[in-house]
DNA sequence: TTACTTTCCTAGCGTTCGATATGAAAGCCA
DNA sequence: TGGCTTTCATATCGAACGCTAGGAAAGTAA
């Protein structure tokens, strides 16, 4: 399941060249959407953090709207591994299980901001940024049908009980990870956020 | 365990009256940042919602930050009665299960916005606004600190088993509430949250 | 060198932000 | 009635917002 879509830039002939690392300066504006949410970060946020200046900023990027959503399919792209292994995983349960782990320590990392960019950066906005919320939105559910799916491979095949309800299982594992989230932000520790994970597989259905 | 301040506002004797209901302000003021979050809804947002203009608002409530976290005391005072049900509840399994489900019903109200003031208010916001995002964690934790206390009893009552951790089955409790949030953002029914609150409870430790 | 293309920086556009000065209006109390 | 207190509506304030016009600068292509 395709969690991202890759962004192909035509390379210039000629003109005046980029004078700055167009992938550092998205790397450094995810991180600063990351860390401040979108409709809460400012473009002199985003131009100090990219070290360049907003004329540059819209021709590289368009505009915040397109700058963010770029941003995002970065993020994301950070957790293709993730969203593969869900896929590949031996069972959904293993699935859930390196997902939820990759979450916590992704949560957790001491370059990173705390917690999650799709958990944190809409989660509330004003009604002018609604596009932008229901895009974020998107993501989150196309990452729960994706899980949803390799659940439902599961309970065909009898790995999961029958009488198992997938969309159910799918979104109580995302409501973990987003939740985890929060406690990431709150200081939680990635110890306490595995362990919390621990517990949380104890609910998985047993045959 | 206490989770909310009651402001007690002393009466006027003297002086032009106030032209509007202070009480159903608040609720108004309430609802759009429960709706909006807390730096991504303007004053105008406000007096909008409110019926008041802005130097009403400023002399009712003082500024936008007090009437913010005025909002947030009123909104966890709806949720006392859950609290209470937490330290009074037979079983802490008892108590996570009810603060779960009116946690679910919350969230899914057709009067109310989706979701949980204290999830999406300030999951995000400018470092100018750290003191309240701060503040609205507070309140989380004390929420967490009053469920941890009550599995903390259970396990002492021998009614959890010995080796069961509190903070984190706390912490499980509290990140799938959160997550929970998400999920009724995005367009969840009552009934699948309430299904997957079942589902979680499967994680509770057995004797 | 001379066009041509593209990016660079400086400066500032119009709008919205949170918050307020000001004086009239509306109630108590003498 | 005549103070006195407080709230009212009007009209902003300076700062920050997202965004861009305009011309110099730096590269390629002839």
């Amino acid at each position: 399941m395709k969690l991202s879509n890759s962004t192909v830039t035509a390379p210039r002939k000629t003109g005046r060249p980029l004078s700055f690392d167009r992938d550092a300066a998205l790397e450094q504006a995810m991180l600063t959407f990351w860390r401040h949410g979108y409709e809460t970060t400012s473009i002199v946020d985003l131009t100090t953090a990219m070290g360049v200046t907003a004329p540059s900023l819209y021709a590289a990027f368009g505009d915040k709207k397109r700058l963010f959503l770029e941003a995002t399919r970065r993020y994301v792209g950070d957790q293709d591994a993730a969203a593969r292994a869900i896929d590949d995983a031996p069972t959904a349960y293993e699935a859930a299980r390196s997902m939820l782990v990759n979450a916590a320590i992704m949560y957790t990392g001491d370059t990173t901001p705390k917690g999650c960019l799709l958990a944190s950066a809409t989660a509330s906005g004003s009604a002018a940024s609604r596009d932008v919320q229901g895009a974020i939105a998107d993501v989150r559910k196309s990452i729960a049908a994706c899980l949803e799916a390799r659940i439902d491979r599961d309970i065909a095949n009898g790995m999961i009980p029958r009488g198992t309800h997938g969309p159910t299982l799918a979104g109580f594992v995302m409501a973990l990870a987003q939740g985890m989230s929060t406690l990431a932000r709150d200081g939680a520790s990635r110890e306490s956020l595995l362990a919390i994970v621990e517990t949380a597989l104890g609910a998985w259905p047993r045959a």
